[in-house]
DNA sequence: CTGAAAGCGCTAACAC
DNA sequence: GTGTTAGCGCTTTCAG
C-alpha cells in the first residue's frame, strides 16, 4: 500500500533528525527553551515549522502524569446558567493552556459519579462539578478517593472549596422587595426540593424572610417536571386567597410562571408579581425584563478553573478555605409591581 | 518520605502480578474477554476490583493512536441553540464511548482556526465544527490538512460533509405565513450578515419569498452588537411606513425585537409581528411564545456524532454526501398577528 | 550545552 | 489460552 505514511504526525524523532539534534533537545526547545543555546534553537523551530511538528498530547500525558485537561461535570446545558457558565470555564481553562472536557447529568445523581469515574478514568488533572446536593453526595465521595484537585460551582458548602453566591441572602432581598411593594400573599415555586442544595437554601432565605416581615409563606409549589411546570404553576393561581406574587427558585421557572399567569388571564406585573433567580443572559432583555438575582455565571466558572489552576501548580489540593463567594446583584426588572 | 505511592494508581502490571498472570492477559480480559477463559477472566477482573483498577487513557491512546476523545468548535454558549446542540452532542457521545472537547470562538474566524489547531494537538479522534462561514474557512483548511474526519453542524455546503436544516426554504414559511396574515411592510433584522452563512441562506430565502409575493422587502437592519441591538432595532420601528412585521435571523434577536417593540410602545403581536429562527426552547415558553422555525438542536448534535462516529469504526471520512438535512417544524407561536 | 538511555502504561504481533 | 517482546512519543535523569 503507498503512501501510507504520507500524513503521519512527524514526531519529536523526526524534528531531531531534520534539524541534526537528539530527541532530548528538541523536547528542551520547547519545553525548557533557556537550556539550549539560540543557534539550536532557532535550527529547531524551524525543523518543526517546516514539518508542521505537534508534540504528541498522549506521549507528553503518559511521560509527565499531567493531562492539562480539566474535567467538568454540570446538569445540563439545557438551562443556560450551566451553559453560561461553562462558557467561562471554556475561556479561561483555553487561556491557561486547559481543555476541558464536560459531562452532563441531567440532575441525576448517579449519572454525576459516573461521569466523574470516566473523568478519572480519562485523566483529568481537575474537576470542576456542580452537584445536586454536596452534603451528600457519592460522585464527591468518588473524587475525593483519588488526590486530584476539585472545586465546586454554584454548592455552598462548609465541607468543600466552593465557588458560589449566598444563595439565602440574595433571596432575602427578593422578598423583601417584594414586601415592600405591598405583597403579603406570596408563594414560592421550584423544581423538586429535595434534588438541588441550591433550591434548598433558596427555600430556607424565602421562609427565613418572611417571617422577618411577619408574613406566613403560601404552600410551596412543587413542579417537577418540565412538560406540566406551566399548567402545575396555573392550578395555583386562583380564588381569591391566590398569591399576588410568585417567587420562583430559578429564572427559567419564572419565564414558565410568567406564562401561567397570562394563561389564567392575569397581567405580569399589574396583577401578579414574579422574581427568578440566577440572571440569564436572556432573562434581562425579556419583556417583561424578569426581577430576578443576577450571578456572575461566567466568572464562577472562570474562578472555579483559577482554583484549580492554583491548586496544580502549587501542587496541593484547593480546600473549603479557599471556597470564593462572590458578589450577586439585584436586577428589579420589570416583572414585579405594587400588590392590589 | 513514606506512602508516597500510596495513592498511585494500579497499572495493568499490578494487576497482573495480583492475579498472577501477564500483563497482556489482563489487557485481553478487557478488550476481548472472549479470547481469555472464564477462569482467569473473573481471577482478574477480581483483582482489578480489588485495586481500584482503570487503564490509563493516554498509555492506551499513545499505543492504539486512538483517544476516544471528540473535538468541538462552537460560536459561543450564550446562544441556547448551541448549548442544546453541544448537548446532543455530549450524549450522544457519551453514549458511544466518546468524551468531548468543546472550544468557543466567540465568532472570530481566526480563533476558529486555533481552536482547530488546539484540538488536533489534542489528538481528538474527530471534529465537529460550527463555523462562521463554511466557504471561506481557513479552520476548514486546518481540518483538512490532517486525516481526521469531521463534520459541519448547522452549516449547509455542498463541499462538506455537513447536519443542517435547509435554512432558505424555512424562512420561505416564516414569510408566507406573515404574507398571509396580510403583512406587506416586512423587514429582516440580522446580526452581521457577512460573518454567518447561516444568516446569509435565511436572508436569502427571505428575498426570495418576498419576490414571490410580489413584495419590496424593506431595508435590512443589522444589529453587529449584542449591547445596542435593541435601541437599534426601536430606531427602525417609527414613521408610518414602519414595517408591520420584522423576520429576524434567530431567536435571540427576535427577543430583542419584541423588547425594542414595547419599548417604541407597541405590542406583539397586535401591532407587530415578530418571528425568531432556531427553536430555542425557552422561546416556546416565553409569553407571547415566538413564531418560529424549530431546529432540532440536539438532535444535529446528536446525528453529527454518529457521522463521526461511522466514519471511525469504518476507518473512512465522511464526505459531503453523507451530509444529512434534518427536517425542522415551523411554530406559528404568539408573536405573529394579523396585519392592521 | 547536548546526547544516551530508560521508562511512563498499554496493546498487538508473534511464539508456544 | 497465555506469555514474551517491542514500541507508541515523549521527558528526564545522568554523563560528558
Amino acid at each position: 500500500m503507498p503512501h501510507r505514511h504520507r500524513h503521519a504526525r512527524a514526531s519529536i524523532h523526526d524534528i531531531a533528525q531534520s534539524a541534526g539534534v537528539s530527541p532530548a533537545t528538541v523536547s528542551r526547545a520547547f519545553n525548557a527553551p533557556e537550556l539550549v543555546s539560540e543557534a539550536t534553537r532557532a535550527l529547531v523551530h524551524h525543523a518543526a515549522q517546516r514539518l508542521h511538528y505537534r508534540p504528541n498530547a498522549s506521549a507528553r500525558t503518559l511521560r509527565t502524569q499531567r493531562s492539562h485537561v480539566l474535567g467538568v461535570v454540570l446538569p445540563t446545558l439545557t438551562n443556560p446558567v450551566f451553559a453560561e457558565c461553562l462558557e467561562g470555564i471554556a475561556q479561561s481553562a483555553a487561556a491557561a493552556g486547559y481543555a476541558i472536557m464536560p459531562h452532563t447529568t441531567d440532575y441525576h445523581v448517579a449519572s454525576e459519579q459516573a461521569c466523574v469515574a470516566s473523568l478519572q478514568a480519562a485523566g483529568v488533572d481537575g474537576l470542576v462539578l456542580v452537584v445536586s446536593d454536596a452534603s451528600r453526595s457519592p460522585a464527591l465521595e468518588q473524587v475525593r478517593r483519588e488526590r486530584r484537585p476539585y472545586v465546586l460551582a454554584y454548592n455552598q458548602h462548609p465541607a468543600h472549596p466552593c465557588v458560589s453566591v449566598e444563595g439565602e441572602k440574595a433571596m432575602a432581598t427578593l422578598v423583601e422587595h417584594l414586601v415592600g411593594l405591598g405583597h403579603r400573599r406570596i408563594a414560592m415555586v421550584c423544581g423538586q426540593l429535595h434534588a438541588s442544595d441550591r433550591a434548598q437554601q433558596r427555600h430556607a432565605g424565602f421562609l427565613a424572610s418572611m417571617k422577618a416581615a411577619g408574613l406566613d409563606p403560601l404552600p410551596l409549589i412543587e413542579v417537577p417536571f418540565v412538560a406540566t411546570a406551566i399548567e402545575d404553576i396555573e392550578r395555583n393561581l386562583s380564588g381569591p386567597q391566590r398569591p399576588t406574587a410568585l417567587v420562583c427558585s430559578n429564572d427559567l421557572i419564572a419565564i414558565r410562571a410568567i406564562r401561567a399567569a397570562h394563561q389564567r388571564g392575569l397581567s405580569v406585573p399589574r396583577d401578579i408579581s414574579i422574581t427568578g433567580f440566577d440572571g440569564i443572559g436572556l432573562g434581562l432583555e425579556l419583556t417583561p425584563a424578569l426581577s430576578t438575582i443576577v450571578q456572575p455565571n461566567a466568572e464562577i466558572g472562570r474562578r472555579s478553573v483559577e482554583l484549580l489552576r492554583d491548586a496544580l501548580v502549587r501542587a496541593t489540593l484547593p480546600d473549603s478555605g479557599s471556597s470564593l463567594l462572590l458578589p450577586y446583584r439585584f436586577n428589579a426588572g420589570e416583572s414585579c409591581g405594587l400588590a392590589r
